[in-house]
DNA sequence: GTTGAGCGTT
């Protein structure tokens, strides 16, 4: 089984690769998506990571959660599901 | 050349 996390409080230079490799460390990553304002294009500061193992995304939560990370101390925790494009 | 809560548009 897959799960998503939800990765907040990052810094503005941290990348999709930074935080991959963080969470490639307790798993499998299935994807790393940062966001970033979609009309300003400025980064946000969180992302997503979606991991296939989902007991190893546990563990990289609470292995990563409040941890160090480029600075400055990140927040993850299971992300909410998205909503699917809606289209009729 | 900036800023700081927070859940994304593939």
């Amino acid at each position: 089984m897959s799960k998503n996390l939800y990765v907040g409080n990052l810094a503005w230079s941290s990348t999709e690769d930074e935080v991959r490799t963080a969470f490639e460390a307790f798993g499998e990553v299935t994807s790393v998506k940062l966001i970033e304002d979609r009309e300003t294009g400025r980064p946000r500061g969180f992302g997503f990571v979606e991991m296939s193992d989902d007991n190893a995304a546990l563990e990289a939560v609470e292995a990563l959660d409040g941890k160090d990370f480029g600075g400055r101390n990140i927040k993850v925790n299971e992300a909410k599901p998205r909503v699917e494009r809606p289209r009729w």
